[in-house]
DNA sequence: CTAGCACTCATTGTTCAACAAACATAGACG
DNA sequence: CGTCTATGTTTGTTGAACAATGAGTGCTAG
C-alpha cells in the first residue's frame, strides 16, 4: 500500500485545492484511468477518504466529493470548540509547538499580501492544526486534521475564500499573543469567541448562497 | 459496500470481543476464506480498520491486530481527557442523552453481578460514548468511539478485564449523579480525576505485564 | 560449529477481466 | 401528463494472474 498512500494524498490534494468540486460525482473508471491505477486500488483509496469524511459514499451510486450541509458545519464547529479550546486551555505555558502557530500566522500574512487566498486558507488550517498539536496527541491531531479538511470543502462549496479568511489572520495572531502574554486559559477563552464568530460567518455565507 | 460495512462490523466485533488477540497477524487468504469474501473485499475492510486504528498495516508484511504501546495508552488518555471532559463541562444541564449514561451504569452493574467482565467492559465503553453523545456531534462521537475501541485492545493485551473494570462502575455512577445534582461543571471535574486514576491503573498493568 | 549468503517459498501489492446487482435514463403506453 | 417497462451504465464483488518483497532454509566456507 505504499503506492496507495500516495494515491490518497494525491486525491486529498486535489480535493482541498478545489479541483474537484464539492458534490461532484467521482467515476471509478474515469479516475482510475486518470491516475493510471486499477479500479480496485482506487476503491481502496476511496474507502480511506470516505472514512475521513472527504468523500461521500452511497451504495450503488458511487462516491462524490463531500458537500457539507449547514448541519455538518454546525457539527464541525462543535468539534472545533471542544477540541481546540480544550487543548489550548490545558496546554503548558511555553509549548515548543507555539512557534508553529506563529509561523502559520506569518505565512498567512505573506499570502494575504499576495492576495493568494487559497494559500491563506491553507495557512489558516495550519494555524489551527498547530493549536491542536499543543496536545501532543497524534490521534487528536489526525482526527482534527480530517475535520478541518472537511471544513475547507464547506468553504469551497460556497466559494468564499477571500473575505472569509482575511479577518481571521489578525485574530489568529491575537490568540498567539495572548497565549504568550496571558497564558493558555485566556487564549482559549478568546479562541472560543472567535470560533463562534467564524461559525456565524460561514453559516451566513451558506444562507446567502442558498445552500442547505 | 453494503456487504462490506457488515464485514467491517463483523471484524470489529471479533476484535473487541478478544477473539483476535492484539498483535496477532491476520492472513488475508485465511480470513478471506473464513468470512467467505474475496481478498480484495477483505483488503478494503482492512483499510477502514486501519484508518480506525484497530489494525496495524506494515507494507509487504500484512496487517495485525493493533497492539497499543504505553505511548499509545498515554495518547488515548489525552484524547479522552480533552474530549470527554470538555463535552461534559459544556453539556446542557438536562441533556436527554443523560439517560444513556444511567442505562450504561445499570447494565454494567447487572453484568458485574454475573461476573461477565467482558460485557462489563462493553457497558463501560457505552457509558463513555454516552458522555460524548452529550456533545450532539456525530463526528466527535465517531472519532471517540474509535479511540475507545483501541483502548479496549489495550485492555485485552494485558488481559486485565476483571478487576480493572469493577471499580469504575461506581465511579461512573458518581459522575452521573454529580451531573444531575451539581451540574456539568462539577461532573467534568470529577471525571477528570477518574480518568487520571484510570490511566495510572492501565499503565501499571502494562508495567506488571512487562509490556512496552 | 557457526557466520554469512544465496535460494526457495509464502505472502502481499496490484492489475485485469468478468459477471451480478442496482440505479438512471429514455421511450412506449394508457 | 404521468406511469411503467426496457435498456444501458455504473457500481459491487469475485477469481485468477503476476510482480515485488520478506522470511525462513539450507548450503558453503572458514
Amino acid at each position: 500500500m505504499n503506492h496507495d498512500s500516495s494515491l490518497v494524498n494525491r486525491l486529498t490534494d486535489r480535493l482541498i485545492a478545489g479541483e474537484l468540486r464539492p458534490g461532484e460525482r467521482l467515476s471509478e473508471t474515469a479516475l482510475a484511468k486518470e491516475f493510471d491505477v486499477s479500479r480496485n486500488t482506487l476503491r481502496e483509496a476511496f474507502r480511506v477518504l470516505g472514512e475521513q469524511g472527504l468523500v461521500t459514499h452511497i451504495p450503488h451510486r458511487g462516491v462524490s466529493v463531500a458537500s457539507p450541509s449547514t448541519a455538518d458545519v454546525v457539527d464541525i464547529y462543535r468539534v472545533r470548540h471542544h477540541v481546540e479550546c480544550s487543548v489550548l486551555e490545558y496546554a503548558p505555558r511555553n509549548h515548543p509547538n507555539a512557534v508553529r502557530m506563529e509561523a502559520a500566522v506569518e505565512a498567512a500574512e505573506k499570502f494575504a499580501a499576495e492576495e493568494n487566498w487559497l494559500e491563506v486558507g491553507t495557512a489558516n488550517m495550519g494555524f489551527h492544526n498547530a493549536v491542536v498539536s499543543l496536545s501532543d496527541s497524534r490521534r487528536l491531531m489526525r482526527s482534527f486534521a480530517n475535520v478541518l479538511a472537511e471544513l475547507r470543502l464547506a468553504f469551497l462549496k460556497v466559494e468564499v475564500l477571500d473575505f472569509l479568511h482575511a479577518p481571521f489572520i489578525e485574530r489568529n495572531r491575537e490568540v498567539v499573543e495572548i497565549y504568550r502574554s496571558d497564558g493558555p486559559g485566556a487564549a482559549a477563552a478568546r479562541l472560543a469567541v472567535y470560533l463562534g464568530d467564524s461559525e456565524r460567518q460561514v453559516l451566513g455565507a451558506y444562507a446567502r448562497a442558498g445552500q442547505d
